[in-house]
DNA sequence: ATTGGCACTCGTGTATGTCGAGTGCCATTA
DNA sequence: TAATGGCACTCGACATACACGAGTGCCAAT
């Protein structure tokens, strides 16, 4: 494992290796790269390299006697220092252009999202996985309590996207109806327009304020408002999975224990949530390689995850996942440019909102936000 | 395939073999049911009554001097007439109650729907599928429009048990934030406590009022709701799909493209909700058995489905789904006891709702529900 | 530094043989 | 007449043996 850098050969080598490897899916001997390189070195020299190769960690044989298959490490390097950056094909560009064109105009975002990721796994003949919107970056358009059992109260949050949460909050004092819309009101005339974070901060805030101490009704308000900011967290239903079909008939998964792991992978949507969450910060596709991962049931993936964005702050994630052995050129860029197509479908939604607000809104908050 | 009826002893000498074929999933022999039975059969004797069996279509050979295999037919009969009806384990109820009490205190119908497709999969080892009430028969609370952008309004449903339901209608006239609130108020006075079907009704009822004709916002009111009511049908995501790790191991499910179909059909979500809402009407668990269904996609399974009800009505079902070598008597008192549990659950929540309804509601709508 | 040659290793595929579970048929038995 | 025991036959599962070929490491020659 030294680390000495890899000359010009080496790394030629180490790219037809990859290469061939990830169409084929058989080990790949020296004798395979020889043919496959221009510069005319035999199998023999190629073996003196690739012996180099194997004691550095990038590749490795299955068996003595056989050809080499990237390891961790060897995908690794590829990705991040030889992979040839080539642009996406035209036909992904035009298909993504097209079915997200289409979702854009009458439908609601889930809609949006519910196409992507059938779209991402299809094109991607891997598992596509979206991660919605987060709802902390949303925009209160409108915060609604109803009133469901005695000590049960429905609240609906509206983002002015278009986006809608309702989570169930328990109540242990009853308030009658003509309470709870005036509750309502008070909410929605001192939140509309600031974010969950800014909305919590403003709760708090008014909390210790003397003047809320006083006025029941204001005093109902900011609590409720607390518990329903509580409330959510989970992160349950906001993932979208698709393309688990396409992980079956994969040689790399043969072993049925490995494939039972991976469907119990993708059920347990929080982990997938977690993942997705650390690519959040990043502002080039993420590549996770096998035991990269440490969870434990991910590591014979790769993971390119990439976030999408909402006025320059990220706020949900795409994915293609699938076995080590994948195409990362293409992936790679299909990712990229996925995200970027989302990232410009969600702007457009934004400018339709925006005209729609400045046109006819009544109330005087901040104008720095506009989901 | 003579349409005599069986024998006792024919009888009997079917429910071993589809016994233990069950238990073991290799063919099984004369000799192994001449064991098994208290009669003292030679395995001779037992050989012509399974070739008549075979004559008939019940069982099958896989091979020449192989054991016999139930088939489709096999399965039916012992299904219809064999099994023994024996009551669910102490240990499935326990846990059902368990798990279903603790999600109906304070959770929204989602979880408590979330929460039973997981524990039906546990329960089961198999792949549970619950298909989400339908919003058919569901009651409207509060029916609510807010403006997103100048040609899109979102339509907010919440019926009285607590279940959102929101869609995004296009509009081709813009309205005013206040005439949108006047519209909202005029919607929720006519159609509170109605179900969806009840309301398509008054609103083509009153269109053609004249009345409406002249009164302007109660044009657009009738207008819009008809919309929203014309926009919600495809039933996309009110299924809930878990335990898909539980088929990968399956020897019934060998062969790769087999298994691929199998996948592909757990996620095309509109053919399990049409096979799921065929069986709404039964009041019995209903048994599709391998080819009995006519989804190509679903030959080698075998599906076990239940409606629940809520207010004698069914409004949803569950499912169990698997190999057609699968515990039928167990499943099926499982799946039985699940939907009766399902359907308590949402009584007691009903319940809970109408105290509430009796004590604080101030409009006349008709009190004969109370979703 | 590169290369050709050589012995060695192993996985794969094929042919071959044995074993045993299971069947169908028929003559025998109670 | 229904049940049974015996017998020849079939066929998959499993093991053994063997040849083939791809691939390697090492070394001496260029």
């Amino acid at each position: 494992m030294s680390q000495i850098e890899l000359s010009e050969r080496q790394r030629q080598v180490l790219a037809t290796v990859v290469l061939h490897y990830v169409v084929s899916g058989s080990p790949v001997g020296s004798r395979t790269v020889s043919k496959a390189r221009p510069d005319h070195l035999s199998p023999a020299s190629i073996r003196n390299t690739m012996a180099d190769h194997e004691e550095m960690g990038y590749i490795a044989q299955p068996h003595t006697s056989a050809g080499r298959v990237p390891t961790d490490l060897g995908y690794r390097f590829y990705v991040d220092s030889l992979m040839s950056q080539r642009p996406p094909g035209k036909d992904d560009l035009e298909t993504m252009r097209q079915v997200l064109l289409a979702s854009e105009d009458v439908q609601g975002i889930d809609q949006l999202l519910n196409r992507s990721v059938k779209l991402l796994a299809g094109l991607s003949s891997q598992v596509g996985v979206v991660l919605a919107p987060r709802f902390s970056h949303a925009v209160l358009k409108r915060l609604e309590f109803l009133r469901l059992s005695e000590n049960r109260v429905l609240a609906l949050f509206v983002s002015q996207t278009g986006m809608v949460d309702h989570r169930i909050v328990p109540m242990n004092e009853t308030l009658s109806e003509a309470e709870l819309t005036a509750v309502t009101n008070l909410v929605n005339k001192n939140f509309a327009g600031l974010t969950l974070p800014e909305i919590r901060g403003r709760v708090l805030q008014m909390m210790r304020q003397e003047k809320a101490l006083y006025d029941r009704l204001l005093a109902r308000a900011l609590e409720m408002s607390r518990r329903y900011l509580d409330q959510r967290e989970e992160g349950a239903d906001e993932l979208l999975v698709d393309g688990t079909f396409n992980v079956v008939g994969e040689p790399d998964f043969a072993e049925v224990e490995q494939m039972k792991r991976l469907f119990r992978a993708f059920e347990d949507k929080n982990r997938l949530v977690e993942l997705l969450n650390a690519c959040l910060e990043q502002d080039k596709p993420q590549v996770i390689i096998g035991k990269e991962c440490l969870d434990p049931g991910f590591e014979d993936l790769t993971v390119i995850s990439s976030p999408y964005r909402y006025r320059d702050r990220p706020v949900g994630a795409l994915a293609v996942i699938g076995p080590r052995r994948m195409d990362y050129d293409r992936l790679i860029t299909l990712v990229d440019s996925f995200s970027r197509f989302l990232t410009e479908s969600l702007a457009r939604r934004a400018r339709m909102a925006k005209s729609e607000q400045a046109e006819g809104e009544q109330d005087g908050t901040e104008d720095t936000h506009d989901q």
